[in-house]
DNA sequence: AAATGTCACAACCGCGTCGGG
DNA sequence: ACCCGACGCGGTTGTGACATT
């Protein structure tokens, strides 16, 4: 359907829809200023404006309120708090946007879509061919990741079909191809980049804030068994922790290359690495079970509950501010 | 320069909740 | 207790701008 085509009224109704026009927002504003953000059906009952209560209630609240952030991109501290409160509160938006000044529900929604979407496409470009199938089970891929980083998101569900495909398939999350080197990204590595265990890498990766992008190249062919032989044991020797990026460092995304355009830009890491805690370091009780044979399938088995982000500091609340 | 892809944003829709009559 | 309108919220879609090929 075309938008465009809504913002014409709605014949018999005589609704108008689609983009607002200036005059319309001074109407919607000067009734806002006599009467209060309320009484949005007022405003059509008294002939004012031929919009909806809702119309106008959504216009007010997302573009005309007082001191909305409009046309600012969020903030690494923004993203650092969108993705700690996704974790939280999953898709309670209007709730997050109460923890960021002058954003609303709507921009958080849009900021979390986006970034959603984005990260589908960096691991759908990177996922493996595998099969006939290949098509579907990027799909799955995509989707089976996606429902990690936003924990609290809508559930990842899986036929069993599907799920059996996933079984089924053999594949190594890196692989190697004719045409092109690099098919997927080692999981844990993206997700968790301070897991790579640098001191066991055959590679002896060095890990830069500026991530070269031979030595990107270096980490995406190791092969998926690599990683998770090395992940399970989140401690990293002390000297290495010094690469860690940390969760309340502002600098945190800029380690993936933030701004850089680069497909690990900004707020880009799909996940809030659980096992930092408060204070940037790695959490103890993220050790212990679960150190061996970790698959693709046992990596979502064992993937932290809820609960872990129980150790996170409190943030303001809004009435704090 | 044109075609295509990606992103950010605005707006609508459907549904659930709440409160007043 | 029930109905109904108002409101709030989350999901979805469409569009223009910009980037890339």
């Amino acid at each position: 359907m075309d938008g465009r085509k809504r913002m014409l009224c709605d014949d018999m109704g005589m609704i108008k829809k689609g983009p607002w026009k200036a005059e319309e927002d001074e109407v919607l504003i000067n009734h806002v200023n006599k009467y209060g953000p309320r009484d949005w059906s007022s405003i059509r009952s008294k002939g004012l404006l031929q919009r909806t209560g809702k119309s106008c209630r959504l216009r007010w609240v997302n573009k005309l309120r007082p001191n909305l952030k409009n046309g600012v991109k969020f903030s690494a501290d923004e993203e650092r708090t969108v993705i700690d409160l996704q974790a939280q509160f999953g898709n309670k938006w209007a709730k997050i946007a109460t923890y960021l000044s002058g954003r609303t529900d709507n921009d958080v929604k849009n900021f979390w879509s986006s970034r959603q979407k984005r990260l589908a496409r960096i691991l759908q470009t990177s996922a493996p061919p595998c099969s006939s199938k290949s098509r579907k089970n990027k799909e799955i891929q995509v989707s089976l990741l996606d429902g990690v980083p936003s924990l609290g998101a809508p559930e990842f569900s899986m036929s069993t079909e599907e799920e059996s495909i996933i079984k089924s398939q053999s594949c190594s999350s890196s692989y190697i191809d004719d045409s092109e080197t690099i098919k997927m990204v080692p999981l844990q590595g993206l997700m968790y980049p301070s897991s790579l265990n640098f001191e066991q890498s055959p590679l002896q990766l060095e890990f830069t804030p500026a991530i070269d992008k031979k030595l990107y190249e270096q980490q995406l062919q190791l092969p998926f068994p690599q990683i998770p032989q090395l992940q399970p044991d989140y401690s990293l020797p002390l000297e290495n922790q010094d690469f860690v990026p940390r969760i309340g460092d502002p600098n945190f995304y800029d380690v993936f290359g933030q701004g850089s355009g680069s497909e690990l830009g900004t707020g880009q890491l799909p996940i809030l690495p659980s096992c930092f805690g408060p204070d940037g370091g790695f959490q103890t009780a993220c050790q212990g079970e679960n150190q061996n044979n970790v698959t693709p399938d046992s990596f979502m088995d064992d993937f932290p509950p809820m609960d872990i982000f129980d150790h996170l500091d409190p943030l303001p609340s809004p009435s704090q501010w």
